[in-house]
DNA sequence: GTTGAGCGTT
């Protein structure tokens, strides 16, 4: 029902968007509006996922007409459990409205309703922003980076130096196995696939030879009664005597 | 079928 995100940004003019956190991959849009609406007007929720998969990244944007519902679901769906999942629900930085809530408006309420959740953030290392990083690359800066960007092995290749830069380990070594044989089995696909028109001709030709000394064997079928002819012959010759012999012996 | 830090689509 809800086609949120689908038609690009509806309208932007006066929303205030909120960030949700710690959703489930399975949350879709649907999902949270009516729980988001039910606590303001929501003008828009999207979530981002994959260009490649289409699964959600874990995370999604809510969009209130006014800043006040927007606060008011925040302290109400913040820290709520979504799916066996507690979601975190905080305004976004991106959006004309985000000028506005740093100056103070929606930071004054959050000020005041410091409920000190020190889940707010936390140094960790970053694994997937790399992912999506490497993902917008692709397609940005695919003129920047053309040369490096045809070159696919370059990745693997790169991979497959730092791997072995670093200590080999097991795990590492399974990973590194694993895409190893990946490419391989690509290869192999690609040597099929071609093989058979290659081979295709060749396997023609193997008939064609084959059938030239099929028929040199008609000519050795042919060949091997001469030769049993002059078999015959030789024994013939030697034998002929021999009756001849004996009868004359016998006589 | 999987995972769990973080900020978005035309």
């Amino acid at each position: 029902m809800s086609h949120f995100g689908r038609s690009g940004p509806p309208d932007i003019r006066d929303t205030y968007s909120l960030l949700v956190l710690n959703i489930t991959f399975r949350t879709t849009a649907d999902d949270l509006y009516p729980l988001f609406d039910k606590y303001g007007k929501v003008v828009d929720v999207f979530i981002p996922r994959d260009r490649r998969t289409g699964d959600s990244r874990g995370f999604a944007f809510v969009r209130y007409k006014y800043a006040d519902e927007a606060q008011k679901a925040i302290d109400k769906l913040d820290g709520r459990m979504l799916d066996g999942r507690e979601i975190m629900v905080q305004f976004a930085k991106y959006g004309p409205n985000a000028e506005k809530i740093r100056k103070g408006k929606v930071m004054e309420s959050s000020s005041s309703k410091t409920r000190g959740r020190s889940r707010s953030r936390s140094p960790r290392p970053r694994h997937r922003d790399d992912y999506r990083d490497r993902d917008y690359r692709r397609r940005s800066r695919s003129r920047s980076r053309e040369r490096y960007d045809r070159d696919r092995p370059h990745r693997s290749e790169r991979e497959h130096h730092r791997s072995r830069s670093r200590s080999a380990s097991p795990d590492r070594n399974k990973d590194r196995r694993r895409e190893r044989d990946d490419e391989r089995h690509s290869a192999s696909r690609s040597e099929r696939s071609m093989s058979p028109t290659r081979h295709s001709p060749d396997t023609r030709r193997s008939i064609s030879p084959r059938r030239t000394p099929s028929r040199g064997r008609s000519d050795d079928e042919h060949s091997p009664q001469r030769e049993n002819g002059s078999l015959d012959d030789k024994p013939v010759d030697s034998r002929s005597p021999s009756p001849a012999k004996s009868d004359a012996d016998v006589s």
